[in-house]
DNA sequence: TTGGAATGTCAACAACACTGACATATACTA
DNA sequence: TAGTATATGTCAGTGTTGTTGACATTCCAA
């Protein structure tokens, strides 16, 4: 551990990108980058009274229509009662509706309204502005090679997450 | 503007990496990479009365020793006071050293015990471990891609840090 | 000597996470 | 059918981290 080398496989291969400076460097990289990731949805929001636990929210209802509460709860790894909390503002304020399951009348079914639909829009836009931007400087092997790093730096339960909402999108 | 496909440069290439969908992609391998990333350090400091911002400190100190509180407070991007809560509990509990600058002697300069240093020491190795792990898995071409992008979609003026910070490291 | 910069501190507040306890409706199962 | 499990919602309390605003101190520099 933090022997600044690390040795194993690549037996005959360059394993400076392994090394200790290397490392930090993606670690900082990691903490600059998601602040400006973040940065434009926050200044949406900001103004409004909503903060970035209703963005995560409305992302993934807008991605995965008619989710479950608990499914939602899963995806974003809080307690219940945090999203609650997100859940109660939004559908009190006309975003989100939440519809009662037909086989299991236990589940409640989150969609968003035109209104939410639109607030997505804004937020999606301003943060896929700077994705796209980052995207094209960097180029197509650049990009490849950034979400197979971050894919392998998930979680497992997050990797599996992850990929079943890729295929849901495609 | 969301456009889905987003002309400009690239004349001739394949511009499939840069639809909504392939930015939506990364958006939402950032997030669920992030999580994990914090995931180790998160685990370690819960058990403390410290969290994440108090990580953020020591990491930054450890990196530029003597470095100011407003230098800090630029690389951090949080307000002098947040910060300031956090160094007064790492001072208190002798994890942290500020000595009056010498020719400046409004400045404060920021130091780690060796307290402080061998919890930054515990912590820089989890999240290096995962780092690592990560990178192994990607592979060197990857990894390059991987700081490419990052480093495109940062603020301008984090760019300069993190090239700073880079640079001190080497 | 006066203005401004760097720092520190106090108070109040908001967002967002947590735990624990409890209520309700529904579904499954023995 | 009775009992247990599941899905959701809610209340109360707490902790971390961020924010503003106000104000004091120290000290450099014009």
């Amino acid at each position: 551990m933090s022997d600044g080398r690390s040795t194993s496989a690549y037996s005959g291969e360059n394993l400076l990108f392994l090394t200790d400076e290397q490392l930090r460097q993606g670690i900082e990289a990691m903490f600059f980058a998601y602040r400006g990731f973040t940065a434009d949805p926050d200044r949406i929001l900001a103004d409004m009274a909503y903060g970035r636990a209703h963005h995560r929210a409305i992302h993934f209802i807008h991605r995965a229509p008619g989710t479950t509460v608990n499914n939602l709860l899963n995806i974003l790894g809080v307690t219940k009662q945090s999203l609650n909390r997100v859940l109660r503002t939004l559908i009190a304020h006309g975003l989100v509706i939440s519809k009662v399951g037909k086989v299991d009348k236990r589940e409640r079914h989150l969609f968003l309204t035109d209104e939410g639909s639109r607030l997505e829009q804004t937020l999606s836009d301003a943060q896929r502005a700077r994705m796209r931007s980052a995207f094209r400087d960097a180029g197509p092997e650049a990009v490849a090679g950034f979400r197979t790093v971050l894919e392998a730096m998930m979680d497992t339960e997050m990797q599996r997450a992850y990929t079943r909402l890729k295929e849901t999108g495609a």
